[in-house]
DNA sequence: AAGACGGGGCG
DNA sequence: CGCCCAGTCTT
C-alpha cells in the first residue's frame, strides 16, 4: 500500500516549500531583469500587449517593437482605431502575424464589451481573441496582481525539473502539471505574483532549456533533477516543427514583401524557390483567408 | 490529441 | 545547422 502522495518526501510543497519560494524571490530581487512592462506605472493593457508579443517570441526581440507600439497606441481604443495595415507593419518581424490581428480584435472587444478596460477574471480574459490559458493567468497575475497559475515554458521547466526530476516538460500542459503548479502557488496573492515573476525569470535566465546554470540556481540543493545528476530526457523528445521549405516560411516572405508596399500577384508568385514550387499561390490564398492580405485586380496589399 | 502558425540568434 | 522561444486556435 503506497503512502498517499501528499506524504511522500518529494511532494511538491516539500521540495518547493516557503524557504525555497523565498530563495527564488530573493534571487529575482537581485538578478531579475529591468523590463519596462514590469514597471509599477505600466498599464494593464500594455502588459497584455507584452504578453501577446511574447508568445513564442524572445524578450530581446519583443522589447523594441513593444516600446514603439505602446508609444503609438497606448490604449485599447487607440489600437482599435488604427488601420490594420499600419498595425501589421508595426508588428514587423515578430512572427505569427495573426497575433497582431487578434490583438487588434482584442482591443475592439475591450472597447466594445468592457468600456475600454482590460477585464478581470480568467473567464472574461479567456473570452478575448488571442488570450488562452497562459495569457489569462499572466494578465491576472502581472496586470491585476491576482493569484493565478502562470504556466509558460520557463515555469513548467523549473517545476518539472525541481519537483519531478525530469529534464524537460512534455509538449502538452497536462492536468498533473497544472496540479503541480497549483500546489506550489503561494496562498497570499502578493506573494503568488512575486513567485510567478521570479520563477519565470529563473527559467529564462538560469534554468534554461539548453545549458542550465545550476551553479547559480537558488534551488539546486533541493532540485530533484540536479541532485540526480541532471539525467537526460527519458521519453521521446518533443517533436519540433520544421521551418525551411514550409508554408510558414513562404507566408513570412510574402508578408515581408507586403510590408514594403503593394505587390503584384506576379511578384508574389516570383517568391517561389523553383518552377515546381506551388507554395506562393497556396500561401497567398491562405493569407487572404486569414485577413492578412487583400487581393484586388492583380494587386496584393496589406488589409 | 495533433498540426498550423515566423523568425532570429545562440551554442 | 539544430534547437529553442512569456502559446493559441483549429480540426
Amino acid at each position: 500500500m503506497p503512502a498517499p502522495a501528499s506524504s511522500l518526501p518529494d511532494a511538491p510543497q516539500e521540495i518547493l516549500d516557503d524557504t525555497a519560494i523565498d530563495a527564488v524571490i530573493d534571487w529575482f530581487t537581485v538578478a531579475g531583469r529591468d523590463l519596462p512592462w514590469r514597471h509599477d506605472d505600466t498599464s494593464s493593457w500594455s502588459i497584455l500587449v507584452s504578453e501577446i508579443m511574447l508568445q513564442q517570441t524572445p524578450v530581446v526581440r519583443v522589447l523594441p517593437r513593444w516600446l514603439e507600439w505602446m508609444h503609438r497606441w497606448p490604449t485599447p481604443r487607440d489600437l482599435d482605431e488604427a488601420p490594420t495595415a499600419e498595425v501589421l507593419r508595426a508588428w514587423d518581424r515578430l512572427g505569427y502575424p495573426r497575433r497582431a490581428l487578434r490583438l487588434k480584435d482584442c482591443a475592439h472587444a475591450i472597447v466594445t464589451d468592457h468600456d475600454g478596460e482590460v477585464p478581470r477574471g480568467p473567464e472574461a480574459l479567456r473570452a478575448l481573441p488571442g488570450i488562452g490559458e497562459y495569457t489569462a493567468g499572466a494578465v491576472t497575475a502581472f496586470a491585476h496582481h491576482g493569484r493565478a497559475v502562470v504556466a509558460d515554458t520557463n515555469i513548467r521547466r523549473v517545476l518539472v525539473r525541481s519537483v519531478r526530476g525530469e529534464a524537460s516538460p512534455g509538449a502538452a500542459f497536462t492536468a498533473s502539471e497544472r496540479a503541480l503548479a497549483t500546489n506550489v502557488l503561494p496562498e497570499d496573492p502578493a506573494r503568488s505574483v512575486r513567485w510567478n515573476q521570479a520563477v519565470m525569470e529563473l527559467g529564462a535566465l538560469v534554468c534554461t532549456a539548453r545549458s542550465p546554470r545550476c551553479d547559480a540556481c537558488p534551488l539546486s540543493s533541493r532540485c530533484r533533477w540536479f541532485t540526480a545528476g541532471r539525467p537526460a530526457q527519458q521519453g521521446p523528445p518533443v517533436r519540433r516543427q520544421a521551418f525551411e521549405g514550409t508554408d510558414r516560411q513562404m507566408r513570412g516572405r510574402i508578408m515581408a514583401l507586403l510590408r514594403e508596399g503593394p505587390a503584384s500577384v506576379d511578384q508574389v508568385l516570383g517568391l517561389a524557390d523553383s518552377t515546381a514550387d506551388d507554395r506562393p499561390q497556396r500561401c497567398l490564398d491562405s493569407l487572404v483567408r486569414d485577413g492578412l492580405a487583400t487581393l484586388e485586380e492583380g494587386t496584393v496589399r496589406l488589409p
